[in-house]
DNA sequence: CAATCCACCGAATTGAATTCGACAGATCGT
DNA sequence: ACGATCTGTCGAATTCAATTCGGTGGATTG
């Protein structure tokens, strides 16, 4: 995880698709090298997978919210079994498991605002294991497409 | 926004370097015409992008939090500029302006749990405009890769 | 100092992306 | 109902990129 590992991996978060001959000509290296490293930083398991981003509006679920649950009792069962219940949710776009005040934290995308009442009352508040929730309507989401490393890097 | 446009679309959240080729034959379809596809859903904007993931622990961040952040006084410039703020600094990977109780959701990634005290304090109390902020330390982040529309799917 | 190793490179090969003319089904106007 | 047109699909041909691999040089080791 050098300097150029670094810069191939912030490249890549930006533009997944560009060609490895236009990744190594920004780098100044060869492509049978950056093809090299990139290969690499997805075998070390730096690099977790390429993906698509969607505009959900256009899927037709432009309302989003964080939704905060609270579980009872408290135990790894009931956590694993919400985690996994809530994460298979068409609507559930990801989970957050959390220390503190609430125990996860949902992120749902949903047609319309009533569909999100529809979902938290049929999906949440019907789980017995669900003993407080609310919800936080997002108004926007900004995502920081890179990612780098923070503190010293190793060399190696 | 048909149901090849959107079983094209879950295939490419999954992978999005896999080649047109692959995706046509999965598709059953020829690979000129899933090309065409997936380039009119990248100029309709359905598609906003192509990144890569990353192991945060590989890049030294291995601490993840959600940080709640309310602020004053509520309006326009205020809201926007905080927005503007978070969403530059480095260990920021996403900022939610949210309706509820809090005004925020920053969710960061630190080296460790000093960082992320420090960050608290040199970052978000310093701030005038920042009246309140907790954080909620994450232990696991599952993300869904896949966004299918809910609802009827308009076939223009 | 010689041997070894490793990352990098460039040429050659393999294979994919892209273009484009043709075709068929749907749509529209008369 | 009919012909004209439009649109989406296809396959062959071309262009370009991914991939392989043997060679080179700089760093490391004993």
């Amino acid at each position: 995880m050098d300097e150029l590992d670094s810069a191939i991996v912030e490249h890549l978060q930006r533009d997944a698709r560009q060609t490895n001959r236009e990744l190594a000509r920004k780098l100044g290296i060869a492509p049978s090298t950056c093809l090299e490293r990139v290969r690499a930083l997805r075998n070390r398991g730096v690099i977790t997978g390429y993906h698509a981003a969607v505009d959900l509006r256009a899927l037709n679920r432009p309302v989003q919210a964080l939704l905060s649950v609270r579980v009872r009792p408290l135990g790894r069962e009931v956590i694993e079994g919400f985690k996994r219940y809530a994460a298979g949710l068409p609507e559930v776009l990801s989970v957050f498991v959390v220390a503190g005040g609430e125990d996860f934290l949902v992120h749902v995308a949903v047609p319309d605002v009533d569909q999100l009442h529809s979902f938290l009352l049929d999906r949440f508040s019907e789980r017995p294991e669900v003993v407080d929730h609310h919800s936080s309507v997002i108004h926007q989401h900004l995502s920081n497409p890179v990612t780098s490393p923070l503190g010293p890097i190793g060399t190696g």
